[in-house]
DNA sequence: ATGTATAATATGTCTAGTTGTATAGTATAC
DNA sequence: GTATACTATACAACTAGACATATTATACAT
């Protein structure tokens, strides 16, 4: 359910953060920390909570304070936590155009009122929806599930379980040409369900694209949201 | 002590209560809820009922409560587009919302290898280095961390820490005109010390922002992280 | 230049109050 | 029996403000 509550102590982390940047000789030897004041404002903390932070700083002999003066740094840690930043670097323009899809599903059934509103159909007329899981070298990436128009397409949902494509099915019922139109971004955490499919942990980030998709006069022909496990993949934008 | 036998429980009622008097406004975005002993008072329940209905709450997005501070009330989700020129006020405006920023801090330090290869300096040469905070009608809503290189755009610090804006404070330095090159997303969680800037729990989840801006000539400005409050903010991409 | 008074900053200490968490216990409903 | 709802107590973690004390920066007189 709950991500495991790490019981971190806030001052503790704010104390591996400086010793960090200590580390990364963000301040050099001899130099003055910021006051504590704008520490406390930095870290968005209370000052003797960053005072906290800064005695266990100078307990292990980093820093020293002169009353009036400020504190400053004497050593540099011997060894400190290391930069997070260990990321598959996995560039992709596009969210859910991917080598290597995996249908998991394909179903028809009636539209919600959302289906409706967002493909422009009748409630209750056919959608088709499907559930796939994307792959980069064997490893699961993304899960996406997507509505289709089915009452506007008919066959489409027979198409999708046959194509090896989403754009190939398309094609099969007429549909040459479809741009993504508009995707919404946001940030979630991965259920059970989601973190066996894209094999990774529960409460694990994952970002959650929602897209709708149409063809060349603007008709919706797509309209689905994919999860992306964050930890594994980057989606970058050049704003060209 | 006799306790009517009612369906629902007591903290569901209080949590009711509490939800209808934030709906009526009598308690305001931003401001602080008497505290769990008050409460608790005024309702004539245990401490811990008032709790499990603040956690309700707590869940419910509508209040956060900071350890030793109090709890205080919270404001609705907005979209935020992404777009080439960013501009977040303008952005928030157009949503209706009172956008704010606040600099928590900005040092000058030496760039490490990560930061001189991204803003195409020398290792060592300085850099300006801040910390923000961005609010919509109070709510906080992203914590940026930029870093700007001050060897090429000399008193840019002082700067920044004078100007309203980061526009304003390039453009006091010689820059009229800068524009977003990448933007790459991913998904994190939040930790201690994120979550208690943008008022949210642990590991709740994040949009993370990595960007790189560059002025007319593509020399780079400004290179920097930006965390969103996922559960009150959507990135909208128009693929125009 | 040098010394001095003064204001502004910075750290040190103290008191009080608030939320977070852990543990234990009681009554009631199913 | 065993959850569920609630009470009771204690302590940890953090905030908030006030005030003392040490240091630095500034202005000014000499």
């Amino acid at each position: 359910m709950t991500v495991p509550a790490s019981k971190t102590p806030v001052w503790r982390s704010i104390a591996d953060s400086l010793k960090r940047e200590i580390g990364d000789r963000h301040y050099v030897e001899g130099e003055k920390l910021p006051t504590e004041a704008r520490l406390a404002e930095r870290f968005g903390v209370n000052r003797h909570t960053v005072r906290h932070a800064l005695k266990a700083l100078a307990e292990d002999g980093l820093v020293y304070s002169r009353r009036g003066a400020g504190v400053f740094v004497l050593a540099r840690p011997l060894d400190y936590p290391l930069s997070r930043r260990v990321r598959f670097h996995q560039n992709l323009m596009d969210a859910g155009r991917l080598p290597g899809k995996t249908m998991l599903s394909v179903e028809r059934r009636a539209a919600s009122d959302d289906d409706a509103r967002r493909l422009r159909l009748e409630p209750g007329q056919l959608v088709a929806v499907s559930h796939s899981l994307s792959f980069a070298d064997e490893t699961p990436v993304a899960l996406a599930e997507s509505r289709f128009p089915e009452a506007r397409l008919p066959g489409l949902a027979d198409a999708l379980r046959e194509a090896s494509s989403i754009t190939e099915a398309l094609g099969s019922v007429g549909i040459e040409d479809y741009t993504r139109r508009t995707t919404r971004l946001t940030a979630t955490t991965a259920t059970t369900a989601q973190a066996l499919h894209l094999q990774t942990r529960e409460g694990a980030p994952l970002l959650l694209a929602e897209s709708l998709s149409g063809d060349g006069d603007g008709m919706p022909v797509e309209h689905g949201q994919t999860w992306f496990a964050s930890e594994r993949i980057t989606l970058t934008l050049n704003h060209a």
